[in-house]
DNA sequence: GTCTATATTCTGATAGAC
DNA sequence: GTCTATCAGAATATAGAC
């Protein structure tokens, strides 16, 4: 069984996602995690360093994911866009770390080492689409396309009528220049 | 000078983008839009009533916003991708408002009604994208691009180093049908 | 390491004067 | 229509037992 520590920041995780960071109390995350209070405030001292917890996960789980990215069968633009969409985050992989972090890109104290966050994983993510998009433009654009899907995520809109990831995937293989 | 009722509304919209949710106390939003927690209340009856107040704005400038860039004198996606990208809000235009309640995906009470209203959205400017994308999958790519850059504007991202938005226009440019 | 109180601060909302 | 109290509930954090 997982320790404490991890079931904790997995339950923070889960509910920031489903239910928004209104409604990450600390009674509400320890309840999720199977922990009292008292025991959630011995991991984490304060709701901050919960917070710097899931962003230090975050980091980890990028490197990891970017390895991934360039490793990919299928492409590392077919992976980046697959998982970027609705239901296509992994647990325990950077898609579902993302999407928790990006709903706390607002708290007034913590809000700069999120975005900071934020941008290091950017940052990755572009460099290892560069490695099969020479194209800086390119890159660019198929990242902007992740994001929007990631933004789709966040608020739940749903696809436009008749359309899927694949065709748009499809759509994008024909821009890439053919090896 | 402006009501106190849109002085309220123009308060709240300014501390959601500049300092996310949970710094819009109605104390704080009452400081802002100089007016007293009292006077706010008369308003707007509740927090709720406060966020409804935002929903219906957006809605309205959503319909107005359509309008535009279908009359848009450079061409439908240009405007589009240039009010989305960091810096191209207008005050007193949609994007503002969007981003605002962009970052109220939460709040679990009130998360359908905000999906809702972000719902619509979406389908106006997907329409009104349409309007000069008679394809369907490319009219979705190009929102879904102005969708990451929303995303990037929300989360403060910086752009990759040397590029511009005008130069990802034009690439979008080159994948249009010729008229 | 984990739990049960308890203290303290903050936030949303009400009541009533002006 | 707008203001100044004031209250009730919730949330973070602490203290100390086990």
């Amino acid at each position: 069984m997982a320790g404490a520590r991890d079931r904790v920041l997995d339950a923070y995780e889960t509910l920031l996602i489903e239910h928004g960071p209104g409604s990450t109390t600390l009674d509400a995350v320890a309840a999720a995690a199977d922990v009292s209070k008292g025991g959630l405030l011995y991991h984490f001292a304060s709701k901050d360093a919960l917070v710097t917890g899931l962003l230090d996960r975050l980091r980890e789980r990028s490197s990891a994911d970017a390895a991934a990215i360039r490793s990919a069968p299928d492409g590392a633009v077919a992976y980046y866009i697959r998982t970027s969409a609705p239901g296509g985050a992994v647990p325990g992989g950077v898609t579902r770390s993302y999407l928790a972090v990006l709903r706390l890109a607002d708290s007034t104290e913590t809000g700069q080492a999120v975005r900071d966050a934020l941008a290091v994983v950017h940052a990755e993510e572009y460099d290892a689409l560069r490695e099969e998009l020479t194209d800086p433009v390119l890159a660019w654009l198929a990242q902007l396309v992740g994001d929007g899907l990631y933004l789709r995520t966040l608020t739940g809109t749903p696809l436009p009528p008749d359309l899927g990831v694949e065709e748009l995937l499809a759509r994008m293989r024909s821009y890439l220049p053919t090896e």
